[in-house]
DNA sequence: GCCTAACCGAGACGGTACGTCAAGTCTTAGT
DNA sequence: ACTAAGACTTGACGTACCGTCTCGGTTAGGC
């Protein structure tokens, strides 16, 4: 259920894993990641500052894309889609806390690396989309029927178009572009894209 | 102007380069490519696979990320914005090109990993950015200025959104999710976008 | 006076030692010594085969060096001087109980790792000499002694030399050339050395 | 012909070894030998000392062993057997220029340790035996052949039981026991040999 | 019938070294 | 000046063991 691998698989065989251990990984792996970038990153430089074992690391991560997402992202399980009864208003709120994720210096550090080395193995593509992406997006298509049925938007599959549209956009600017995104062009871009789903 | 460096500096003076040992590094870094990703790519295997030495390489592109930007994406410079009167059609034709470009086998193989290179190298961003997006957002900017003036799009600075939603969208099926975009869903997207400006 | 260390310290208390993990682990030496030599064994390798855990080896045996001579060498202790009144005879009988025991394959694979980890620690490499090869040294010498005062052999110092050379060649044909030795080879030395001996 | 294997085998193609790093190579290792023992020594601790990547040390020696071995017995090709057509007189120069490579602080510190990892590798062992041994072997045997054609040997074969003797002696004292053998000591075992061998 | 202490298995832990791979630079001989 | 070959230093890879430790749990004798 989890990107994470190698949890112990017998009970309470053997010394537990010490937690402080994990933290102190993780935050090496960040501190590493935003002086140096992802790809001057190793596992060996990530252990040294943590001052770990390299197999304390493998133990838990089967690499450093994992790592560095788990370090990366953390509070996705938290957010739920806001429900106002205005859709323009909480697609707004929703796409402005992806912002607000994705512009961090930290994630601006690790996305293109995650994906590049998620882009050849497809597993960890699954897991992202479904650890990470899923939730997001399985709320506001839950929105986006909610509004259908209300009459807010018509009938028709423009769902998955929408979602990929928003996303797609933010990921652009920030991946691809490095152009951060203002609140008033966050708004444009719902705006647009709603009104477009509207007009269909 | 170019990506590439490492003209010769003196004019004509001793050997001149052989131009076929270029069309064999391209070549041996697409096989490459194509059966082992991006990651598994390396200056000594392509050295060895196009039966060249490492300097012979290095002599041409100053990292692997250039070279395989080269052998990925090379039509770019050829396409072009059309205009038949018709926006939304002009538009659909566009994005059906890109994602034929971005669709290709090598391009899906090439792309995230180039852009992760490019990500720590803000130097070699501008070039993508300059090389081989600008030209169709140029095209495409111009295209909806004019468009504008037509009376065909409301007046408003909607341009770079509707090419950062158009261009994002495609790269977020591809480059993120790894889906195909099908006609139909690029028809759907262009729509999408397109109303949704007119409604504006 | 034993080469093993860790006996407990305090009399009786608490749970006792299983006799059988002993034998166990002593076992799983063997049968990883035969199947990938001295070098290929470690401690991890002979725990997860006897079935127990690393402590419990380490409980017993300094290192791995003590652990394979145990497990090599046991009928040390039991081994004594013939004394038939003939000097030659019983020192054949001897030297053939030596090649017998240095002859068996556990000991081929076992000597030259055990020594080569005794020959760094000088402790150890008395524990060998005291423990496995001065009982047979005393009594040859004491054999000797007596023979020399039945005139069987001439006075003087020759006793210990006689011992190296006796040996010395047994170590020499299985540890650095690997040859065995047959029985038509062991008399040929007893005589070449005994018979030097005489003629001193 | 030569223990060493990884001799470049196209003639003359690319960059020519640096003939200097061989030779740091092998001091590096010979300081470490000498101040931490066979056990503890690592190529990597070879390399850093060398100031050297790891690469170049197993470009040209296959193993750690062959390397000691090569670090510590150098003179072995031009050692030849004397002949003064004192045959006794021979040996013993013989044996006393085995005792003075046997007894070099390096050839104690290696020896254990490069013969455990002959040990299990029966091609090392013959390059031992070959390269090493057999040069010696071959000239005594000559030696002991021509004696025996002359007279001053009874006919037989016992020229190979000699030889064992007499290194297998000298190996005993330095490797299991750890004892040098004074000059004396030498001339007592020459002498019991050869009194042996002219008494059958 | 507890208590205490040692035993035991499992496995986490910080290390060190392994042998391999690739990076980018340099140095040949030859074109 | 170009080329192919390959030596060179550097540094990271992922794995294997080292010897120590920390758990839950067992097994005895002494109180």
């Amino acid at each position: 259920m989890s990107y994470r691998i190698n949890m112990p698989i017998k009970k309470n065989q053997g010394r537990p894993r010490d937690p402080q251990t994990e933290a102190r990984i993780l935050q090496a792996a960040i501190d590493l990641l935003l002086d140096g970038g992802y790809a001057a990153l190793s596992i060996e430089a990530i252990a040294r500052r943590a001052g770990v074992g390299k197999t304390t690391i493998y133990r838990r991560w089967r690499s450093k894309a994992e790592l560095v997402y788990e370090a990366t992202f953390t509070q996705v399980d938290e957010r739920c889609m806001p429900d106002s009864g205005d859709l323009m208003a909480d697609l707004e709120t929703l796409i402005l806390a992806l912002v607000d994720e994705f512009g961090s210096p930290r994630a601006i550090a690790a996305t293109p690396g995650i994906l590049a080395d998620f882009g050849s193995d497809p597993a960890f593509r699954d897991t992202l989309r479904d650890q990470f992406l899923a939730p997001i997006a399985e709320g506001l298509e839950a929105r986006l029927k909610q509004a259908e049925l209300r009459g807010q938007l018509p009938p028709g599959a423009t769902g998955r178009l929408i979602i990929h549209a928003l996303g797609g956009t933010v990921f652009y600017r920030y991946v691809v572009l490095g152009l951060p995104m203002r609140p008033d062009e966050v708004r444009g871009l719902v705006q647009l894209v709603l009104r477009g789903a509207l007009a269909t």
